[in-house]
Order: structure tokens, then C-alpha cells, then sequence
RNA sequence: GUGAUUGUAGCUCAGCUGGUUAGAGCGCCUGAUUGUGGCUCAGGAGGUCGCGGGUUCAAGUCCCGUCUUUCACCCCA
């Protein structure tokens, strides 16, 4: 094959494309209700923006990021979005949105990029939902964007998974759990492994994630930031608690997820589901307070959002065997034409009744009565009419239910409204 | 980026230690009724065996390279 799709990304055929606007509706249809409206933001941005807004020392920026130049000779250098949430606030900082609403809340459903080895439920341009609520510092917020993904999972009958839930305090708490954990850390240097080692100096947070079944036993005794909360943090993660209990959410304390980027603040929250493999994590979001002052603002602006992976939910969603029950669209009715004549009048009257609402197939290889017949019956159609000399004649034709195998004379003028009747009672 | 893994018809796969025209199921097409689908039966189309080198009298089968798939690591904002 001379052309294929490049490494780590993926054609969506029409055989499962409905499938993926289904999940796409639910979302839709979930942000709708907490009153989100959707923001679509350009596919690249300046590569400061995903520097400043994601940091320089993260491998995301370092090796991950699709970069370019618009023409070869240029200054400028462009890359192509591996998160949402920068493009976001930049649009909020850049239009001025929070001189017009006091809390903005907007979805996406977008794709983005990241120049990562492909695998399971991984992707090089791969495909997020989301939303970020921004201009309230308030549990509420975070309470609200939890319960809205939460909702979207449950709707799309995503039950299988976790919620887990950690508060990261402020940025000068995890500078004191940082400390605190380094402490904790250096008399059991010697046992950690390579990695742990290096992470140790970059990002400490980020051993407590190690898979390392050796290390388990340290990490285990490893002080927990939820003791290190400042005293407006604390009251704040436990308002949260109090609203997602409130909502009948469940949610497990996990210490161990952490974020290492200074703008996140408070609140940090994943699903997790029991289904997928190493790439677990179905959606996960938090709290991100320091992010407009990063990217320019003058002053600090609070804000919350999750994102969730559509490819991971997709995976979930088929291995929990949820994706069979979601019914594709189906003809109403394939007209089938048995002559040159009759075709004209198919052509016809296809296009008519399609504009009144109905679904209506037409065979485009003129192929035998036969071939049209068996064609829709593989298509599903509801019924077929039979146009051929004798009915052009009589204008009575062949109405024929593919589901009950009844059929029925019926004239010209009562076709459409006899279709549409049974059609609308099927449903 | 590291380590392993996969690649034969549209799809899922078989093809023993290298040996004649590469097979099956499903799907597709035609027919069994010159005006009718689903079931059954009978035919049929469809393959540069990922690609490029090499070894050999002979390679889908062995070797090397390359691309691709998958799994894990790194990382996951």
C-alpha cells in the first residue's frame, strides 16, 4: 500500500462514526445543562503560550510538542495544541471575557497532539472533551466541574471506574510538602531505583507515582500533603467533600496524586477506570489558580477544569460492552426501481420525501430488482416500494414492511403518508 | 527516546522441520424465480504473502535492514 495513516493516528470509518457522535451528544447535551457553552480555539498557537503555560522543563515541551516554523525563514514558531486549557485562558485573557461575565464557563471537544510512542488508548492526535470554569475561587466550582464529568461517565453508562481526589494545597504548602517529603526521602536514598533518583532533585511529588514494587514499602510511610494544607486550603478541600457527598459522588482520598506544575493549586481529581490497562486514567482535572498570572495577567485568577480522553472512554465503553447498544441510524424506506422510466420517478420522488423528513435510499448502480431488494435489506431500510412499468401505469405501487414481509398495493398519492405513519409508530 | 512484539484476500485467521498453480470462515458479486430481501444451495471475483536487500537449485517459511501494529517503560501538562 502506497499511503497509510501515520504512525499514531487513526481513521474514524462510517461504520463506527455514529458511535463517536453519540458520546459527542451526551457530553453536548450534560454541558448544556450546567449551563457551558462551547469554545472552539485554533488548532496552533505560539509555542510561548505552551511554554509559559505548561512549563519549559516538562518533557511534554521538551519532546512531545509538534513544533514548526510557517515558512522556513521565519522568527515565528508554531505548535500544534497538546492541551486545551492554555488555548483557553488565552482566549479568556486575549477577549477580555472576564470584563463581560464574572464566571465564564465553556466545553470543547477538540483534538489535540502530542508527539508520544503510541499505545493503548494513546494516541499522536487524539481527541479531549472538556470544560474550564473560570472567575470562582469557590468550592462550588470545583464541586460543579466534578459532578459535570461525572455525569457525562454515568450518562454514556461509564460505572466501572474510581474517583480519586486530592487537594495540593497552595503553592507555598507543597513548597513545605516538598521539603517535608525530600526529608522523608534521603534516608532511604540509597533503595531508590534510577528513576526515582533523578526525580528526587526535579520533581520528589512524582515518585510517589512510581509502579516500582520494591519502592511500595517507602512510598507507603511517605508523609501525606493533605497534612500540609494551609488552613484556607483545608477548608476549602473540605467543602468540596462536603458537596461531593451531598451529591451521593463517590470519591477516594488518594494522597499520591499529584500534580507537579506550580499553577495547580487545591484541588486534583482522576477517574480511573477498572477497565483499560496502563493508560487508566479516563478523565481528570483540578484547579489551576496560577495559570492567567503565567500567562500575562495582572492579576491572579482563579479557575477549575477537567478533560477527559475520548479514545480511553471509547476503550472503556467497548470493553464494558456499551457500545453494542447504541442503535445506528436506519433507512426509512429504499425505493427500487425496475426499469429506466421507473428510475426517473424514484429520483423524484426520493428527493421529495427526503425533504419531508424522511430517510430514503436509492440504488446508484442500477443493479437488479434483486441486488435492490437484497441491498435493503443489508442497509435495515424499514420498507421498500416497488416501482416498475406496470405501476408507472396504474400509479398504485408495491409497498412492501421488510420487517413483517407484508405487502401492500398502494396508490401514488397515500405512499408517503402510509410510510410515514408506520415509521413514526416503529419508534 | 528504551525494550519487546506483530504484519498472509475487505475482515478474522490457517499455512508442519524452506519444496509444485497460497487456503478457510465471514463479507462481496452472480445464479437457483426473465418483478422481490433475509434462510439454504451452486458458482465467481478478490492476494506485489508490509516493503527492500541477502542466503539457497528453491523463501510466505531462514538472515539483515526498514516501515507498521501491539505491550510496557520514560512521560502523562
Amino acid at each position: 500500500m502506497k499511503f497509510q495513516s501515520v504512525t499514531g493516528t487513526k481513521d474514524l470509518l462510517p461504520s463506527e462514526s455514529f458511535l463517536w457522535q453519540r458520546i459527542e451528544n451526551v457530553a453536548r447535551s450534560v454541558f448544556e445543562r450546567f449551563g457551558y457553552a462551547e469554545i472552539r480555539t485554533p488548532v496552533f498557537e505560539d509555542t510561548n503560550l505552551f511554554l509559559r503555560g505548561i512549563g519549559e522543563t516538562t518533557d511534554i515541551v521538551g519532546k512531545e510538542m509538534y513544533t514548526f516554523k510557517p515558512s522556513p525563514d521565519s522568527d515565528e514558531s508554531l505548535t500544534l495544541r497538546p492541551e486545551m486549557t492554555a488555548s483557553v485562558m488565552r482566549a479568556y485573557l486575549q477577549h477580555g471575557l472576564g470584563g463581560q461575565f464574572p464566571v465564564v464557563k465553556v466545553y470543547y471537544i477538540a483534538e489535540l497532539f502530542r508527539k508520544e510512542r503510541p499505545q493503548k488508548g494513546r494516541y499522536r492526535q487524539f481527541w479531549q472533551l472538556g470544560a474550564e470554569c473560570i472567575g470562582s475561587a469557590l468550592p462550588e466550582s470545583d464541586a460543579e466541574m466534578i459532578a459535570m464529568m461525572m455525569m457525562i461517565y454515568d450518562e454514556l453508562g461509564v460505572t466501572n471506574a474510581t474517583l480519586k481526589l486530592n487537594s495540593l494545597g497552595d503553592a507555598e504548602t507543597r513548597t513545605r510538602y516538598r521539603a517535608a517529603l525530600r526529608d522523608y526521602l534521603r534516608p532511604h536514598y540509597e533503595r531508590l531505583d534510577a528513576v526515582s533518583k533523578e526525580r528526587f532533585e526535579k520533581n520528589p511529588l512524582r515518585i510517589l507515582d512510581s509502579k516500582n514494587p520494591d519502592l511500595q514499602e517507602i512510598i507507603a510511610g511517605a508523609p501525606r500533603i493533605l497534612d500540609y494544607l494551609d488552613e484556607e486550603s483545608n477548608a476549602h478541600f473540605e467543602a468540596v467533600r462536603t458537596y461531593l457527598d451531598e451529591l451521593g459522588i463517590a470519591y477516594s482520598i488518594d494522597h499520591r496524586l499529584v500534580r507537579g506544575l506550580d499553577y495547580y493549586s487545591r484541588t486534583a481529581f482522576e477517574l480511573v477506570s477498572a477497565d483499560l490497562g496502563a493508560q487508566d486514567a479516563l478523565g481528570g482535572g483540578g484547579r489551576y489558580d496560577g495559570l492567567a498570572e503565567q500567562l500575562g495577567s495582572p492579576k491572579p485568577i482563579p479557575a477549575v477544569g477537567f478533560a477527559s480522553g475520548i479514545e480511553r472512554l471509547w476503550l472503556a465503553m467497548e470493553r464494558a460492552n456499551l457500545l453494542r447498544n447504541i442503535p445506528q441510524k436506519k433507512p426509512d424506506v429504499m425505493l427500487v426501481a425496475q426499469s429506466t422510466k421507473a428510475q426517473t420517478w424514484i429520483m423524484k420522488t426520493a428527493n421529495e420525501w427526503r425533504r419531508k423528513g424522511l430517510v430514503v435510499e436509492v440504488d446508484l448502480l442500477r443493479r437488479s430488482l434483486k441486488a435492490q431488494m437484497r441491498e435493503a435489506n443489508r442497509l435495515g431500510a424499514k420498507f421498500a416500494v416497488i416501482a416498475g412499468e406496470s405501476e408507472l401505469q396504474t400509479r398504485k405501487f408495491q409497498l412492501k414492511n421488510l420487517r413483517s414481509s407484508e405487502q401492500t398495493e398502494v396508490e401514488e398519492e397515500r405512499l408517503f403518508d402510509a410510510i410515514k405513519a408506520q415509521v413514526v409508530e416503529s419508534l
